[in-house]
Parts: C-alpha cells; sequence; structure tokens
DNA sequence: CTAGTTCTAGAGCGTTCGCTCTGGAAGTCA
DNA sequence: TGACTTCCAGAGCGAACGCTCTAGAACTAG
C-alpha cells in the first residue's frame, strides 16, 4: 500500500502479509479487487470513525476544532505512511484500477459532514463567514496536510497549519 | 508522468514521445534519472515561474493573493493531470528512486518566499495575524487544492477554499 | 565519391510481473 | 481407518518490464 497501486508486487504483499498466492487470488480475485478492498478497509478504519466523530460530537464547533486537529496526526506517521485516499486522489487516472472512486466516495461524506456542522454552527451564530467556504477549506486543508506529511516537509507546515486554521473557528 | 514512476514504462515514453529508446538511454542513462530531470524540468517550467510571480510583485499582498488565486488552475486541468510534486510528496518512498527530494526543495523555496512577503506585509501592518502561520496554511493549502483537482472532487472545493483564503490576507 | 559519425528500428537479454495449476500436507467427520 | 474438503508451497505460464546490442539508414566532412 505504501507504494500505491502499481508500485508493489503480488508476492511482495504474500511476503510482506504471510498470507499464501493461493488464498489471496481465491480471496480477491484480482489484484485490482484486493487494491479497492484495501482501500474500502481503510475508509471502514480511518475515514468513517472521523466522520463519526464529527457527527458525534455535541459541539459542532468543538467537532470541527478536533478535525482539524488531527491533522498533526500526519506529523507522527512513519516515513512512507500517509493517507491512502490522499495518495489515491493525487495519483488518479480514470479508466484504471485505482481511479480515485473510492476515495472520491469518502471525501464527499467528509464534505457533507463538515457542512452539516459548520451550517450548525453557523446558524447558533458561533461561525462567522460562510459556513460552506469553511467547511471546504478545513477539507482541502485535510488534503494539504497529508501530503505535507507523507512528503517529509517541515513538521512546523503542520502545526502552523493547524493553529491557521483553528482561527477559523473561533467566534 | 501522469501514471507516476512505476505506472508507466520506458517503451510507453518513447511510444508517446517519439523518442527512440536508444536516444532516451544515452541521454539520461536510466529511469530513474528520466524521472528526475522530468520532476526537475517540471520544477523549472512551473514552480519556478510561480516563486519568480511571488517575488516579483511589488505589493506582498498581491502577491500573496495572486498565488493564492492561482490554486484555481487545478479546477481547469484534463482529468488525470495535476501537480507532479504533489504526486511526487504524496507517494513519497524514501530510499526509493522517487523519494519525493525534488518535490521537498521546491517546497521548501516555495515556502520561503511565501514566509518573505507575509513578514513584509506584516510589517507594513497590512496583515493580521502571525505570518508564518499564514505563510505555511497557503503552502498546505496548494497541496490540498492539487489534490482536490486531480481527484475530481467538486470544483467548488478549490474555489471556496480560494476565497476563504483570500479572506486571510485582507487587512 | 568515400570515410566517419550519429541516429534509429527492432531483436533479444534476463528478470519480474499477474495469475494458474498441481502435488501433497493438514484438518474434519463418519 | 477412509473419504472428503481445505489449505499452502512452489513450479510454471505468457506477457511485460528495464535495458543492451546490432544492423543499417541518414547525415556530415573532405
Amino acid at each position: 500500500m505504501r507504494d500505491g497501486f502499481e508500485g508493489v508486487s503480488i508476492s511482495a504483499v504474500c511476503k510482506e502479509t504471510g498470507v499464501s498466492l493461493q488464498s489471496l487470488y481465491s480471496t480477491f480475485g484480482d489484484k485490482a479487487e484486493l487494491y479497492r478492498r484495501a482501500l474500502t478497509r481503510y475508509g471502514e478504519t480511518a475515514s468513517d470513525p472521523l466522520i463519526q466523530g464529527l457527527r458525534n460530537t455535541a459541539d459542532p464547533i468543538e467537532a470541527l476544532r478536533n478535525f482539524v486537529k488531527g491533522f498533526e496526526y500526519f506529523n507522527t506517521l512513519p516515513e512512507g505512511q500517509g493517507c491512502l485516499f490522499t495518495q489515491s486522489l493525487a495519483s488518479a487516472v480514470e479508466g484504471g484500477p485505482c481511479d480515485g472512486a473510492i476515495a472520491r466516495g469518502y471525501a464527499n461524506r467528509i464534505r457533507k459532514a463538515l457542512k452539516e456542522r459548520a451550517r450548525e454552527a453557523s446558524e447558533d451564530g458561533r461561525l462567522t463567514g460562510d459556513p460552506d467556504l469553511i467547511a471546504d477549506s478545513l477539507l482541502s486543508a485535510s488534503y494539504g496536510a497529508a501530503v505535507v506529511g507523507r512528503g517529509g516537509l517541515p513538521k512546523a507546515v503542520i502545526t502552523n497549519s493547524v493553529k491557521e486554521a483553528l482561527k477559523l473557528l473561533e467566534p
């Protein structure tokens, strides 16, 4: 996964996971399907909890602030690891096996959740400015942070971005 | 390039560019070097002008605003095209041929230029808030916009992010 | 023209790819 | 025990990979 769809071979996956070649093919069919299932799984374990966190935090401002603070996570990853969806979107080729569809689906769900909470905060009068602009700004910022973290740019870039983004969420 | 380092074969490059296999190898040596040269070339044609624009625009606020407005560019790209550096950083694997070093170098140069202009604007009293935070925020936002554009997310995400970022650059 | 250089199309090298197939070990139930 | 299923290591398939090599076309210089 670290190396993307083309960058890794099936035999490497077997070696790394200890799963036999046979099991792998009988379970997933082919490499493309394995990749899609991995992305789906990643969504379930990484993005779904994120969306849950956005939705379930009672206070909308706190929900959004927690989302932004989560960007710091990308400063803690070991070299060569990062958000699979960001990598998928940044390398998306329509028609190919990794066409970004799964990552795009999750992006739209996160976007929707962000908008809902931002509008909620706005209606409560606790957010100055257009909530839709802020929601899209935070969504885009999350991808930016993922790239910065994975790419090994100075950690201050993310830290500073978080600080700045949090200012948007102050009354 | 569209498909990253592993995603494209040398013979595909020959077919696409019309350059003979021999010429290609005698000029670049091997595939990894060709990739690095392509990235360097991309920096010269895409990022250097960007940095020049940041540096040469007399008014620092206008320079930063133009940088942000440039994000809209990612809304105009055909499918499967985008910023090579963003793709490189998002897929960076240290030790591999595409370890992100070139893209990282350009990132730091853009970051430096952003900081300089932001500080300048701040010293002129035309920027509220910490210029370093704003500079890193804009840098990160640029990568976010590149991902959003390449990934085919709704164009409004970038448009809204630009609008919101421009608000940071108002007095 | 000839001699020398530069370029290219394409065969071919060894390797690895995604994927299939087979032989036999291991486990299950009677 | 014996019939049956489930599993896995590894050989092997055709294709594509990165890269090299060679024969000859195209060009230049004198």
